[in-house]
DNA sequence: TGCCATACTTACGAAACCGTAGGTTACGGT
DNA sequence: ACCGTAACCTACGGTTTCGTAAGTATGGCA
């Protein structure tokens, strides 16, 4: 299915062939264009079919062309998944490190929660991937080395926080985790059922880790207000 | 565990030729016990590269037999994974689910959390074969739909709590969600580490559930004193 | 117009796997 | 000692997939 082509940046509405009786005229892409179509149709596989379910040539076929033309951008499948994973790590981590700035923990919670739902709903595939393992399978490169990095993060800010506060700065890692695994696995499951809106979800989850289900709000209610 | 065959009697090691300079020895097992066997290698093999990654002849090389005698067990590659599966589901869920009875809801939390890091450190392998991914991948035998099973539970139990304190029960799915997820991550993290042990890992989980960032106790304690 | 780099093909080689057909060995009861 | 049956093996067939070698079209530019 899908003898898609063209499917990746195309913004300029190529010459669209339009309902051109003519051949189906070979695209004959640029280089950069046909490699970031392939790392496009890439990822939406991966994420779908996970790595090793994914075929180089699947990927091709999806992007038009043949084989070899994979081989010649990226060596190969494991170069293809490095630059797709590597993207969206970055991407990740971009938008969550962006939003770990605020002064007070809750706004810094607040913050960081809406920006991995922000991310889940924007990148989705790229959050499948993140979330699946990968070729080689162990420690570098999977989500929750990832996740570690983010944690990490989130342990630092903790650990001033503990420290200020008198609690034992050792233990800021487990918090940090249970944090990040609570946020991290409630996109999860956002990300299907999409039920309240995204917004909400965030004040919810900061309902939850600042109040605790001893003392929730009944309408938590993000202190920044935003429309999206 | 079980390098080679004869891993269930004989915890001897190699092939100990032992008196019989004959031979290598068969081991000729019985149907149950082969069964068995290649369940537990099974289950290693899974957790450590995967259901693509794993192959049918090396499941059977490590038992020490050949392929079709893994066919005349499960029929196939995905019988035997999806009996490794569903017996790691089962165990985990009676664990779990024995352990959501307590009356006060915060005695709850503590009993489940501490029945998922059990469970995790008794069952490492099938927990980190719960945790990748399947051979069909969607919906049903995923972590996220077992996690979503355990999950349900959570959310029944918190609806009639929300209902009888005057907050919204549709958002119990969510608040289950996150308890859940900040859980399960966190034991995902502590597979690795062993930091704190169980119990204290255990007592802090509850109190940022419980307390919340804003209240958070210094020195933590779970209400039912475990020694293990 | 004619050259040539770039984009892309067809056609294989080799390896890894799943699953099966059909034959062989050894154990336990009689 | 004999025999049936449970346990196990060797040897393939048939696919799928990665990766490569070698050749073809296309379009810009001197």
């Amino acid at each position: 299915m899908a003898i898609d082509n063209s499917s990746a940046s195309n913004s300029k509405g190529k010459p669209s062939p339009a309902p051109g009786a003519r051949r189906t005229r070979r695209v004959r892409m640029t280089g950069a264009e046909r490699r970031e179509q392939l790392l496009d149709i890439g990822r939406t596989l991966f994420a779908e079919r996970g790595y090793e379910g994914t075929s180089v040539e699947e990927i091709a076929a999806k992007a038009g062309v043949s084989k070899p033309v994979v081989y010649e951008h990226f060596g190969g499948k494991e170069g293809l998944y490095a630059v797709v994973v590597d993207r969206e790590m970055r991407q990740l981590l971009d938008m969550v490190t962006g939003a770990l700035t605020a002064g007070h923990p809750r706004e810094l919670l607040e913050q960081a929660a809406f920006a991995l739902l922000d991310y889940i709903e924007t990148f989705t595939d790229g959050f499948r991937i993140l979330v699946r393992d990968s070729p080689v399978a162990q420690s570098t490169g999977t989500f929750a080395s990832l996740i570690s990095d983010i944690a990490t993060q989130v342990e630092d800010i903790l650990g001033l926080e503990f420290k200020a506060r008198g609690f034992d700065p050792k233990l800021a890692p487990l918090y940090a985790q249970a944090l990040v695994g609570m946020v991290a696995l409630t996109g999860q499951w956002w990300v299907d059922t999409r039920k309240p809106k995204k917004a909400e979800v965030a004040a919810h989850l900061v309902n939850l880790a600042w109040h605790g289900l001893g003392n929730l709000e009944a309408r938590p209610r993000l202190i920044g207000h935003r429309k999206n």
